[in-house]
DNA sequence: AACGAGACCTGGCAGC
DNA sequence: TGCTGCCAGGTCTCGT
């Protein structure tokens, strides 16, 4: 499930955990995207959580003695559990902390990461070239027009470089594109500036319309089951191939770009 | 610098 | 019921 909506809402239902202190680190599987340091058991022993922030679509968990980077990948999902609560065949990774709550890691493809940053993780490699976020100020028509120039590749695939503008996963890039009325074969440099405006502003509207709607089940993050129940999105061209387009009833396109399934409207994108 | 393909993994589902 | 093939929300790495 994990885009950036899903990144964010994680990291905002972690927030119990801020102030509390480590008490133990459990790797069961370390063999995720790279290996999960085995120093972290070490490392992160006795340590308080000092806050959560977001970069990109990684969650960065700062102590004092660094900061801890976990991505969700492809599959990962992050639990907020009581330590009793039994791990089952993916749960790879748990920071139990002392109030008897545990942070659990389950990740079935393991595409996922767990990783240590140190005391700079702006520094850090896998962060330090990273793009603006979608939805700070510094992601505006200027910058995306200017990035652009130089790209003939399709504009939908463009969007979804993390090097350009990160945050944008296969989903929310065909429903912006949709939103801002761009077919998303678009060689990257044929847009204009007035275009890049509509296109910055349907992703940041799709962005924070789906933190809305996954805000709004926040309550049932935290089950026992551990089951997040994200509010089901609902799109208005990802994966809707051959039902009517909501806005003039033709029906939604399927093409493969960059490897990547795309949906669009074929009537309203041009 | 930009682009396309391949890689990493497992699970679910359609079709036979 | 079981097998096979294909698909999946990410993104790094490598060759051109």
């Amino acid at each position: 499930m994990p885009e950036l909506p899903e990144v964010e809402i994680t990291r905002r239902g972690l927030a119990p955990l801020v102030g509390q202190t480590v008490n133990e680190v459990i790797i069961r599987n370390s063999r995720m995207r790279w290996p999960i340091p085995a120093h972290l058991k070490n490392t992160l022993q006795h340590q308080q959580l000092k806050n959560l922030e977001r970069r990109a679509k990684y969650i960065l968990a700062n102590f004092e003695a660094g900061t801890l980077l976990l991505h969700l990948g492809m599959s990962g999902r992050i639990s907020l559990l009581d330590r009793n609560y039994p791990p089952e065949k993916h749960d790879h990774f748990d920071l139990v902390f002392d109030s008897g709550q545990v942070l659990r890691l389950r990740d079935p493809r393991r595409f996922g990461a767990v990783l240590w940053a140190g005391s700079r993780p702006e520094s850090h490699e896998l962060i330090v070239n990273l793009g603006p976020e979608p939805l700070s100020g510094a992601f505006d028509a200027t910058y995306l027009h200017a990035q652009l120039a130089s790209r003939n590749a399709a504009i939908k695939v463009a969007i979804m470089d993390s090097h350009l503008v990160v945050g944008v996963g296969n989903i929310y890039a065909s429903e912006s594109l949709f939103r801002a009325r761009i077919h998303p074969q678009t060689p990257a440099k044929h847009l204009s500036v007035a275009e890049c405006q509509r296109l910055v502003d349907a992703i940041k509207r799709t962005l924070l319309d789906a933190l809305a709607a996954g805000g709004s089940s926040l309550r049932d993050f935290f089950g026992t089951d551990g089951n997040p129940g994200y509010f089901q999105q609902e799109y208005f061209v990802y994966g809707r191939t051959g039902e009517l387009c909501k806005v003039c009833g033709t029906d939604i396109t399927m093409i493969r770009l960059g490897q990547r399934s795309t949906f669009y409207c074929r009537q309203c994108q041009l």
